[in-house]
RNA sequence: UCCCCUGUAGCUCAGCUGGUAGAGCGGGUGGCUGUUAACCACUAGGUCGGCAGUUCGAGUCUGUCCGGGGGAGCCA
């Protein structure tokens, strides 16, 4: 008998074959009863009739547990009234394991912190198994996309000395006799010094961040797609990230139709996601926000509902340009029309989903830079490495980072960045 | 750190101006040959987050502590 996956199944018509998998739901009415099967490509149900059945196989069905693992063998049939157009007539079944307990996700719905307490058993839901389908898709095609240009991929480092966004809260770690190593909470460093030395590079990887944030916006541990390009400037940034954010949409938009139905995602929207994403300066930013009534001081951050009213008046994905530069960090390039302003973007995605890309020009100039680290009161020496990149054939350079997690729930049209992870990490969990 | 909401059965919740607890799902038993979160009948299951207070009487009001959620700040 072979052993086939759900998902070739419609292949094996007409044929006996073998199913291994679990047992997500039964319903039974006496005589007949229908098996809902998963095995990780797939969901098929198995309709288990008195009589054209093992007449041992039928009487096992009563003590099947939910989430039992089991091997069934039937045939495949084609069925009209089936969501997946094929069904299975089971002939056997072998028991792998029968709980003894009750399993703990009902069919009904569940609180947040129940489910994030049953995260590992969450997993097998259709819903997190389609939003971690489109986030390995995404993440294929990031990659790709990146390859395809002829970036390397750079890994940076996870333990860092104290380096980064001072802005940010550190997680700290005991490093040997060295004192504190930090866990990264970016490679952007990193990447400027590769940058110089491979010319245009990226990188994929978790990155932490101590805020005490309480929001469905917010991971303490999270991923980052970060890439670098020297040579560029913002402008050519901002087209850069505005390709790579059509290839993705694209690709998701394609591969991921079952797992998009799955979770109601409308594409309408998504399908608009095309080329030529508005680019706003803040300055104009300002003065449409007092046009729609919400008003902000000149030099202040734009906050999450400033964003959202914002992104309420394009289809499309909108660049916001050149922040104040006291509102940004350090290592942004001042803009030479306007030095109160540094030449960043910020990419936020329409439908009220906000931030999902920050990115800037770096500044490229040793004296500037040097100053810009002693304005910010940071640690000089923990940056002489950085501060070598200006000394050494400093060139013009561009980059950004763009938030995993709140990039798909974006375009999977979810509520909170925790369902885009398979263990979220929050200000108050740290378990499964 | 601050603001708002919340904690009642295994789960999701209801419980009005205070009068000592209820539903659906899940569990158990029985029924059903096409169910799609199946359905029908019966059934078991609770120190109402902890502590203190007001009151003849507290799930309900007050204080406090703890847990959870959303938001501000900060950021992707």
């Amino acid at each position: 008998m072979e052993w086939v996956y759900i998902s070739d199944l419609h292949k094996y018509t007409g044929q006996k074959v073998e199913i291994r998998g679990w047992l997500y739901n039964i319903r039974s009415k006496g005589k007949i009863a229908f098996l809902q099967l998963r095995d990780g490509t797939g969901r098929v149900q198995g309709v288990a009739v008195k009589g054209e059945c093992n007449d041992d196989a039928f009487l096992k069905i009563d003590g099947l547990k939910m989430e039992a693992s089991i091997s069934v063998t039937g045939d495949v049939r084609k069925d009209s009234r089936a969501p997946s157009g094929v069904e299975l007539t089971i002939n056997d079944i072998t028991v792998i394991q029968n709980p003894e307990e009750d399993y703990p996700i009902s069919k009904k719905e569940h609180g947040i912190d129940f489910l994030l307490e049953h995260r590992h058993l969450w997993l097998r839901s259709s819903r997190t198994e389609a939003l971690l389908k489109i986030r390995n898709q995404a993440v294929i095609s990031l990659r790709n996309f990146f390859h395809e240009k002829g970036f390397i991929l750079i890994d940076t480092p996870i333990l860092t000395g104290s380096i980064g966004e001072s802005s940010s809260t550190l997680f700290s770690v005991k490093y040997f006799d060295m004192g504190n190593a930090y866990l990264a909470q970016t490679g952007q460093l990193y990447l400027e010094a590769a940058c110089m030395a491979f010319g245009r590079v990226f990188n994929l990887g978790p990155t932490f961040r101590a805020e005490k944030s309480k929001t469905r916006r917010h991971l303490t541990e999270f991923w980052m797609l970060e890439a670098e390009v020297s040579f560029l400037e913002n402008e050519g940034s901002m087209d850069l990230q505005e390709e790579m954010i059509c290839s993705l949409v694209d690709s998701i938009l394609s591969k991921n139709e079952a797992e998009l139905k799955v979770l109601g995602r409308n594409t309408g929207p998504l399908k608009k996601i095309t080329a030529g994403f508005p680019r706003i300066e803040y300055s104009e930013a300002v003065k449409m926000l007092d046009k729609l009534g919400k008003p902000v001081k000149w030099g202040n951050d734009l906050g999450g509902d400033e964003e959202t009213i914002l992104t309420e008046q394009f289809e499309k994905p909108i660049f916001v340009t050149n922040y104040p530069k006291h509102a940004k960090a350090f290592y942004m390039k001042e803009n030479p029309e306007n030095p109160e302003t540094v030449l960043c973007a910020d990419l936020l995605a329409p439908e009220g989903y906000g931030e999902i890309i920050g990115g800037s020009q770096r500044e490229d100039r040793y004296d500037e830079l040097i100053s810009r680290i002693r304005e910010e009161q940071l640690p000089e020496s923990a940056y002489r490495w950085y501060l070598d990149l200006r000394k050494f054939g400093s060139v013009p350079h561009s980059g950004f980072g763009l938030g995993l997690e709140r990039t798909i729930t974006w375009i999977t049209g979810n509520k909170h960045v925790r369902e885009a992870i398979p263990f979220p990490r929050t200000i108050s969990r740290l378990y499964p």
